[in-house]
DNA sequence: GTTGGCCGAA
């Protein structure tokens, strides 16, 4: 038992969202089922444009599981998303940037980043980081095969120091809404789901009520094939995590 | 059609 069991991801992969999406509205609905601890949406480096997917991050990664099992294939913001867990760790900035020399990025990507000025995304960050970087380590060596360090030494800073000084000042935020897809035909039920709820602005009250029976009822399902699991639940819960990644799909 | 550009150079 000397070897830690790796924390299961409370990150969730919440893909498919609207290209409008707020942060907050995933917060919103995710944090129906747990406190959350971060809501990112990445949004692409040069276009500044949301990419279609979001991560939530819970406490609790049977929060985690509550939400995805009810919040999958719901329609939030006349879409439909879908929800799975998140493989690996956020990315750190640096680690995209080796991306970058992989990916097909490099091109020119130009054109809509001029009108998407700003970044507004979630800076809903918050200094976790310090937690345990043993287990990130660990993790991310076992998690991707080729591990850190696959560019030694590089005068990139250069490269990327020009696109960021490229950033273009003028702006035209007004016209940043011209996307022509996406119709919210279904929006109707999503509407009808949240104002039953979303009147009540404050935060934190009394909203983990659902999560809770529904983790109750999961406790119990739980005792059927385990039986050493009943207080903190924070210990090794991979069992979930660990029968996703079996599991598969 | 399937994963995170918040971090690092004075």
């Amino acid at each position: 038992m000397s070897r830690y069991l790796r924390p299961p991801n409370t990150s969730l992969f919440v893909r498919n969202v609207a290209d409008d999406i707020r942060s907050e509205d995933l917060r919103r609905e995710f944090g129906r089922y747990g406190p959350i601890v971060d809501v990112y949406v990445p949004l692409d480096f040069y276009n500044r444009r949301p990419r279609g997917f979001a991560y939530v991050q819970f406490e609790d990664v049977r929060d985690a599981e509550d939400a995805l099992h009810n919040l999958d294939r719901r329609w939030i913001c006349g879409r439909q998303i879908e929800i799975q867990f998140a493989q690996g760790d956020r990315k750190t900035p640096n680690q995209m940037k080796a991306k970058e020399g992989r990916s097909s990025y490099g091109s020119s990507r130009y054109d809509d980043y001029d009108r998407y000025n700003r970044r507004s995304r979630s800076r809903s960050y918050e200094r976790r980081r310090s937690r345990s970087r043993s287990f990130e380590q660990n993790y991310d060596r076992s998690y991707s095969p080729r591990g850190r360090a696959e560019r030694p030494r590089r005068s990139r800073s250069r490269s990327h120091h020009g696109r960021f000084n490229r950033r273009p000042r003028s702006q035209s935020r007004s016209n940043s809404r011209s996307r022509s897809k996406s119709q919210p035909r279904e929006e109707r039920k999503e509407q009808r789901r949240s104002g039953s709820r979303s009147q009540s602005r404050s935060k934190a009250d009394g909203k983990y009520k659902a999560s809770r029976e529904s983790r109750k009822e999961e406790r119990e399902r739980s005792k059927s094939r385990s039986h050493s699991e009943s207080r903190s639940r924070s210990k090794s819960r991979s069992r979930s995590w660990n029968s996703h990644k079996s599991s598969g799909h």
